[in-house]
Order: C-alpha cells, then sequence, then structure tokens
DNA sequence: CCCGGTCGTCACATCCTTGTCACGGGATCT
DNA sequence: AGATCCCGTGACAAGGATGTGACGACCGGG
C-alpha cells in the first residue's frame, strides 16, 4: 500500500485530498509547510508528494527542487498543485523535475486517477528492463530470469508478477493490486489465485537459493525485497 | 552522448524536453517545424528524433513517413508526441513507424526514461554482414550459413528470419514483431507461420548438431542464443 | 510443360500454464 | 485458550500455446 505525503499549507484542501486518497487504499502524510515535509520525509520514507506550489516562505517549487537534487529522495514522484492554471507555472513546475501537474479547483476522482498513473510509471526509472536486485536478475528484453548466470525457469505470468515486484521493490502491493497491473483491470479472476503464483514463483526461487525475495506482507499482501 | 532532435512547434513544450535532456547529458536540437527539421537531419544526424503529432502545415505524421521511407534517415528512430491521448492516435503514431509514442502530459523522468529505452533498443542494429555465435556463422554477403565449416541449407525467408534473429541475440521477439521484421509491414501472413519457419530451421541446424540455438520463449515468441 | 524448391495454412498431438479448491498450519485478537 | 482470519500447499482439470507432418499453390528453370 503505498503511503502519499501531502504538503499544502491549506488544512482544507489536506482534508479533501486526504478522504480521496484513504478511501482509495493509501495511507496518507500532511505536512502543512516544508520543514515538516522534510521531517516527515525522513522517518516516514513516502512513495509519492502531493506538493502546493505556494508555500509560506520557500515555495512549493524550492522545496522540489531541493527533493529532486538529493539522491536520496529524487526517486520520489511529486505531483505539483497549483491554486493557478497558468501554462507558465505548469512550465516551471515541470521543469524542476515534478512527474505531473493538478490545478486547484480539482475533482477527486481526478486526483486519485493522476495519482495512480504517476505510481504506475514511476519506480521503473532507469531502463525497467534490466533489474538485478538480491543477486536475482530479471531482463525484459531476454525475458530470462537468472540468478548468478544460472538461469532459473518461470512461466509467463510468473514472470510478468516477477517483473512488476522487482521493479517496485521495496513497495507491498495488495492482491487486487496485482491483479489490476499483471493481469490486467479487465480480468477478473480470484485474489487468492495471486498466492498460488508467488508460491510457483518462490519454490523456482527457491531452487538457487534465493529465498524470502518473495515477502508476505500479512493483510495486505505481498512485496519483493532483499532485505530479511 | 546522443544527439536527440526535437520538434515541435511550441517553444513552451521544447523548452521542458530540453531541459529535461540536456540535465541527463543529451544534446539537444530544436526545430519548430517540419522544414527546419529536415535542414537540421542533413547538417546534424541525430541519433534520435522527438517529433509533435501535431504540426502546422504538414502534419508530424508526415514528416515520420517521409522520414521512414528515406533510406538514409530511416534508421534513426523516432518517438512520436502527442496532445491528445486517444489511442487511436497511438495506433497510427506505431503504424507510420514511430518507435514509441508518449502522451503530452508527461513527466520529464518518464521522456528520458523513453529516450534512453528506445536508444538502446535501436543500438545493436549493427547490420555486420557477418555473424558468428555459438559456432554458427551466418554471413549476408555471401548468404550463407555455416557450422564449422559445414554448410547449411537454407531458403531465402528461413534465412532473413535467422539473420534477424542473430543480429539481435539473447533478444526475444513476438511472432508479430518477427513478421514486420522479416516478412515487413505490410505483409499479412498468419502469425503461426513463423513457428513453421522456426521449425524448418531448427530441423536445419539440427543435422549439424546445433541445437537450442533457436529458442521459443513461452508466451512471448522466439529468441536466438548459445546460452542454454 | 514438368519438376524441384519454397512458402503459407491446416489439423492434430502434446506439453505447459493457469485458475480454483480444499485442507491445514499459523498468526492474531479477545 | 478458543475463535477467527490469513496464508502456504498440493492436486487437478480445462484451456492455451507450441511442435510437427502434410498439402496445395506458386514460381523459375530446365
Amino acid at each position: 500500500m503505498a503511503t502519499i505525503l501531502i504538503v499544502d499549507d491549506e488544512p482544507d484542501i489536506r482534508e479533501v485530498i486526504r478522504f480521496a486518497l484513504e478511501g482509495t487504499g493509501f495511507r496518507v502524510l500532511e505536512a502543512g509547510h516544508a520543514d515538516e515535509a522534510r521531517k516527515l520525509m525522513q522517518s516516514e520514507e513516502p512513495d509519492l508528494i502531493l506538493l502546493d506550489w505556494m508555500l509560506p516562505g520557500r515555495s512549493g517549487l524550492e522545496l522540489a527542487q531541493q527533493l529532486k537534487q538529493n539522491p536520496k529522495s529524487r526517486g520520489i514522484p511529486i505531483i505539483m498543485v497549483s491554486a493557478r492554471g497558468e501554462e507558465e507555472d505548469r512550465i516551471r513546475g515541470l521543469e524542476t523535475g515534478a512527474d505531473d501537474y493538478i490545478a486547484k479547483p480539482f475533482s477527486p476522482r481526478e486526483m486519485v486517477a493522476r495519482v495512480n498513473a504517476v505510481l504506475r510509471r514511476s519506480k521503473p526509472e532507469e531502463s525497467s528492463d534490466q533489474i538485478e536486485i538480491g543477486g536475482l536478475r530479471i531482463d525484459n528484453v531476454s525475458h530470462r530470469v537468472t540468478a548468478e548466470g544460472q538461469r532459473i525457469d518461470v512461466a509467463p505470468t510468473e514472470f510478468r508478477l516477477l517483473h512488476f515486484l522487482m521493479s517496485h521493490a521495496e513497495r507491498a502491493f495488495t492482491r487486487s493490486q496485482l491483479l489490476d497491473q499483471v493481469w490486467g483491470e479487465q480480468i477478473y479472476v480470484e485474489e487468492r489465485t495471486v498466492d498460488v503464483h508467488v508460491r510457483r514463483l518462490r519454490k523456482a526461487l527457491e531452487e538457487t537459493g534465493h529465498d524470502n525475495l518473495l515477502q508476505t506482507v500479512r493483510g495486505v499482501g505481498y512485496r519483493f525485497s532483499d532485505k530479511p
């Protein structure tokens, strides 16, 4: 389940956004100004930041720049929120590295849609073609899974599942999210089906001595991680 | 570092893209319309073109077609940029020969990621005349396939298929991609036809003891590789 | 005109994948 | 501890994907 950090000095706006996002299953953090945001960044590691363009003191734009310069936070996508729908602002927002932009009389539904869109395309940062984590390598071009050169045989669906989880490593997903992302949104299959595929993947990985990479998050779903 | 040519009539958009790409180390050229683009093509030889789908006068689509028809420019990958996220446009864009497509409210990061992906894909385009992998040698000049000096007889279509797969070794292709690349994009033949040709090739290779070079990737298609 | 070679399709056989179930062991909460 | 919920696991049947042999059409050269 992804964690979203809202940075806005207007509590009302924060409330609207929180309501929309929590209803969709996100975890929501709030900060009223840049310093608070920085603090939360360190303790909570959000997956996405909703940043108001006009903040008291340092503007949101500056905060965005800062975040994008810091190697630790630069991977976290930012959606700029602005009261004005000016094109100029939009350009400037994107220039500083924001991943998307939303003008302030926005509908909750639009908000959620954008958050989802940005999250979907955020993590596969670089190539997403080749990912190696914890000694396990998945290659989307040659369509292979290998561990220290040794190849691991994986069925098509398992491949997609593993690829998705690895390109979003460290993040936990619900079964429902995995079905949407890996199977497709229209397809209907039982949620427990995910369990079975995870099991098959685990079995395949175990044979090369890679345990514990596919971790279950009780009450939520699964996560790929090389940290125990 | 690679040179990227941006063709878009909106200076602001160009600016955003330039910013994102230069920050990543690319060299950036800009053109506001098709004629300017054509001029730059000759003097600068860009490695990739970012082409707006809506251009004044001739549409970007037409320019794309032109570029893909000219033998000199056809090797340069094109990413179409569109203001509308319509699926139909996307299809049309790809049909004319664009290598990728990006809808206009895009994030700089996504832009950079796609540019990198397309560049990486188009690189092994080394149309080298002689390739030798796994003891198998294919010669595009003498049009021969040999294994340890021993000649292997291969029909024309099989030759093209083998040559394509060998010059992109390790990469898995769908049947559809193979039809486009080996048969041609306009030709319509059944996808399963690919299977039959692969089989014929396998049979020919087996006779000289070269198995497992043409590998099937379940749920995807085929791949040439000397690694098991 | 006949013949060998090439090519695209089929039909059929096989093997692989995959979605579900049912069962049971653990974990969690009261 | 007991009740409940959640997850791991093995088995299975149906459906899909791929391998394979055969066939007719087409083409160019004897």
